[in-house]
RNA sequence: GCCGCGGUGGCGGAAUUGGUAGACGCACGGGACUCAAAAUCCCGCGAUCGAAAGGUCAUGAGAGUUCGAUUCUCUCCCGCGGCACCA
């Protein structure tokens, strides 16, 4: 390549292909063909610019657009930027730089590097999340949240306006009318526990501070109070998970999708408090084992334990006090740290009542139940349930066995006093009661009013405030008379203000809570003085939606026109990482299937943004470790690029390994891909007279490339490409019949080189990579070499080889087979028992 | 602990889904070209016995099914990712 500037030849094409709207997608109202709509997830424009671990994904996905639009298929293959969000903030508040400047250049930056890369994006549908033409929409979709409810009946999301109030609720007045709507919507305001990061200064979601600390500094977080706009995302729960049966993701994807959001059915049993009127509320998934409950716990922060404590019913009430401080203080790490002793106190002076036998049990409290799942209580069964086990073991509280009679007698159900050793001792199996199935129970508490069926959710509602400067401002205002006000859509966007300083603040409120200006404003409804809401949203919210603005990116009415949705939607294939699954990927199919009930997006769409979802490997440094930026190990794309030029990187990285996997970076076979374009180029100069032998090895690279793209086989694809490439090289030359086929096959993975090939070499005056340029279509026969190396095994080992015809037949193959001196050799005078022949393959002689 | 994925040469990885294990690439060794080096080209390259022909052993370990197992079944070991006191 010394002697080809490659630099400038990537560099025209670019042009050539910018100024050709090659990859431009062709809107609803032009396409012909099948549309295609492949889609990446959208960059976070950081400072350090791109990582090699971009083009992967972008690389693959671009290779399998490419091939498409070849085919004739109206690609949609776009790119965006989301790029709000708290590194730009941190980096602003360090280096005195406006966050909108940072990202700015970031933007640039990145443009710049995509675009070196010869990816085939279509840069006429750029978004930007931080741009307010855009989010207008994504504070227009927040207040479709607000202005929304889930109807539980019919299962989709509703108008507020619809919504049914209570007679008892409207004799109340309009106060207690608009109480009751703010309590239904999708959007609420609530005051709940957050977890605040006191070094980011900012409240998280659960899923961002992930075994207690703080995603993005890793500082352990605190609990704190405050009020903050949440969205109703387990109404969707349910349908979060049935519908995953309906779309084409990665097993691995819909298995942690589900046991992300982490239903489990059971029961609502309520033990009653002897001597008063408080009822113990617990959530269990076994009900059959309510016979074996020996204690009851609640967590330290129940609210009845609270009311228990202020009563002075609590007889220990400084001992409870002191560990429920013990367990606050106590970091989240710790709490669940693997092995840990259990710890906790018997609550004296409270007893619950079992609510089939009547007996009185002790109430304890031990951190090991979790305030914030189920009902913040558990019934404990000691005989049934490892952790209960643990912890009556180390208290020395009772145990009682749940034992189902049968026809041969008595029999335990699964015990931990196996697993620990402890022999049964049959003392128990006097007076039991009846032992009843799971069904049969809930039936029993629902008759008798002692319980319900219930199901749970690890999955909670969605924190959506952030009390920081770059996101999209909550349209909403504050107005003392009227509640809480949403922006007018005329109003939209609610524009971020010019700020002093980005610094949060320790009282916990936005740096925009300190710009009086902006924050005072009149009442949309009555005129009054009111306040806007401080808080911004979180990253979440501009990329939940922002596959819809691809499809219609310059719309000033809508986000997106009904005709846009319905021509592109949903997304063929999407590509992204596995670290978004239970985050973005999971928060952005809520998004859409709430727009979608609220017929926002038409409802021949379906309910599915994504039809089809992979995900990529990670590209690890050279010794296969993670690339990091402290670790000095980062591969830097600029380099690569410069060094090698964008076509050698990006077949290497589609070589490198299979796709799905992660793969250490090797400097050393990125040669080898250079010198198998090198190849390429040089193999291409010259002619070589047809043979069969090309034609089948052509044809064989053909099927392999048209079923291998699809199936995402992209290093073995390449493989293949060397193959023919190597053939090419012993017969001195590409056949005419085939160079065209070739430098197609070759344009998905070396755009920029197929080009110069196709335009420079082979004389076109069109582009190789248009829509509808041609794909080259193999014959399956001509797969098929005449001849093949016929295997003869001998009791399943290999023993000889011979030239067969490719349609010989099975008579003639064992017939040959038998005729081999070396077989003959192997019989020793035996006759075969069996005969054994694989079409195209091998005889196996068995004796 | 639970869920998911994986374990094949010195390395990244192939193997038509039960049919020649190691394609392709890298690294390495030898040779050609060259005054020399680089580049390029040709040959070799799992282990082991053998001068060779050829044999034997080999896909984390062990068993099983089968004419035949990297592929299917069971048990176990190790690695990676996710979740994790979720009642």
């Amino acid at each position: 390549m010394a002697h080809r500037p490659i630099h400038d030849i990537e560099h025209k094409w670019q042009e050539v292909w910018a100024s050709e709207g090659t990859y431009q997608a062709r809107s609803e109202a032009q396409g012909s063909g099948q549309k295609y709509y492949g889609l990446i997830e959208f960059p976070f424009p950081s400072g350090e610019g791109l990582h090699v671990g971009h083009p992967r994904s972008y690389t693959a996905i671009d290779v399998m657009t490419r091939k498409r639009r070849m085919q004739g298929q109206n690609v949609l293959f776009p790119i965006g930027f989301d790029a709000f969000g708290l590194p730009t903030e941190n980096f602003a508040i360090k280096h005195g730089v406006k966050p909108e400047e940072a990202t700015k250049k970031n933007i640039a930056n990145f443009t710049r590097q995509l675009q070196s890369l010869g990816l085939g994006f279509d840069w006429s549908r750029v978004v930007d999340t931080t741009d307010p033409k855009y989010y207008k929409w994504t504070q227009w979709q927040f207040l479709q949240f607000f202005h929304a409810w889930y109807d539980e009946t019919e299962k989709r999301a509703r108008p507020i306006a619809e919504l049914p109030i209570p007679q008892d609720i409207v004799t109340r007045g309009d106060e207690a009318v608009r109480a009751y709507r703010d309590q239904h919507r999708m959007a609420y305001k609530a005051t709940t526990t957050i977890n605040w990061c006191p070094r980011c200064k900012i409240g998280l979601a659960n899923e961002e501070a992930q075994g207690g600390v703080c995603e993005r500094c890793g500082n352990p977080v605190e609990p704190r109070e405050k009020a903050q706009w949440m969205i109703r995302i387990t109404k969707y729960a349910d349908r979060l998970i049935d519908d995953l049966a309906t779309v084409d993701y990665l097993d691995k994807i819909k298995a942690q999708q589900i046991h992300w959001i982490g239903k489990s059915e059971g029961a609502y049993v309520d033990f009653a408090v002897q001597g008063t009127s408080d009822k113990i509320t617990v959530f269990t998934t076994r009900p059959d084992t309510l016979f074996g409950v020996t204690y009851v716990v609640v967590a330290p922060e129940h609210p009845l334990l609270a009311a228990w404590m202020r009563d002075g019913r609590v007889q220990n009430a400084d001992v409870v006090a002191a560990y429920q401080e013990t367990v606050a203080r106590r970091a989240e790490e710790d709490r669940v740290a693997e092995g840990k002793e259990k710890t906790g106190v018997a609550i004296e002076g409270v007893l619950a009542v079992h609510p089939v036998t009547g007996e009185t049990v002790p109430v304890w409290t031990s951190d090991y139940v979790l305030g914030t799942y189920g009902t913040g209580a558990v019934m404990a069964v000691p005989a049934h349930d490892t952790r209960d086990f643990a912890f009556a073991n180390t208290f020395g509280l009772p145990l009682r066995w749940v034992v189902r009679a049968t026809d041969g007698g008595v029999m335990s159900n699964e015990t931990p006093f196996e697993e620990a050793g402890i022999a049964m001792n049959s003392d128990f199996l006097n007076d039991l009661p009846t032992w009843k199935a799971k069904d049969d129970m809930i039936s029993w508490l629902v008759e008798n009013k002692k319980g319900e069926k219930a199901t749970t959710y690890k999955l909670r509602d969605w924190v959506f405030s952030r009390q920081r400067y770059w996101g999209e401002p909550i349209p909403i205002i504050h107005c003392a008379a009227c509640g809480y006000v949403p922006v007018p859509d005329a109003a939209l966007p609610v524009v971020l203000p010019e700020v002093e300083a980005y610094q949060p603040t320790d009282t916990g409120e936005s740096p925009l809570a300190n710009i009086r200006a902006w924050v005072e404003v009149s009442c949309p409804t009555c005129g009054g003085p009111a306040e806007r809401e401080t808080d911004t949203m979180p990253n979440w919210a501009g990329s939940s939606w922002y596959f819809l603005r691809y499809c219609d990116p310059h719309n000033d009415t809508a986000f997106a026109s009904p005709e846009a949705l319905t021509y592109w939607m949903p997304v063929d294939l999407y590509n992204g990482g596995m670290e978004h699954t239970t985050l973005h990927l999971l928060y952005s199919r809520f998004w859409y299937k709430f727009l979608w009930d609220m017929g926002h997006i038409p409802a021949s769409c379906g309910s599915e943004p994504y039809a089809k979802r992979r995900s990529h490997g990670l590209i690890l440094a050279e010794g296969g470790e993670k690339m990091s930026k402290s670790k000095g190990n980062v591969v830097n794309p600029d380099e690569v690029v410069a060094q090698y030029g964008a076509d050698v990187f990006r077949v290497y990285e589609m070589f490198m390994g299979p796709f799905d996997q992660a793969v250490p970076w090797d400097t050393n076979g990125i040669e080898g891909v250079k010198r198998f374009l090198e190849k390429v180029w040089s193999v291409l100069s010259s002619d070589a007279t047809h043979s069969d032998a090309l034609e089948t090895v052509y044809h064989q690279t053909l099927k392999k490339l048209t079923d291998g793209i699809e199936l995402m086989q992209f290093n073995t694809c390449v493989s293949q490409l060397m193959i023919l490439t190597n053939a090419y090289q012993d017969a001195q030359g590409v056949p005419a019949s085939h160079r065209e086929g070739y430098v197609q096959m070759l344009a998905p993975f070396a755009p920029h080189l197929a080009e110069e090939l196709w335009r420079g070499v082979l004389g076109k005056t069109t582009s190789v990579h248009g829509c509808g340029a041609g794909w080259p279509v193999y014959d399956p026969e001509k797969t098929i070499a005449a001849t093949f190396e016929l295997v003869i095994q001998v009791n399943g080992k290999v023993r000889d080889k011979v030239v067969a015809a490719s349609d010989v037949s099975e008579e003639e193959a064992i017939r040959l087979a038998l005729d081999s001196a070396t077989i003959q050799k192997y019989l020793e005078g035996r006759n075969p028992v069996q005969t054994r022949y694989v079409k195209g393959r091998l005889v196996n002689i068995v004796v």
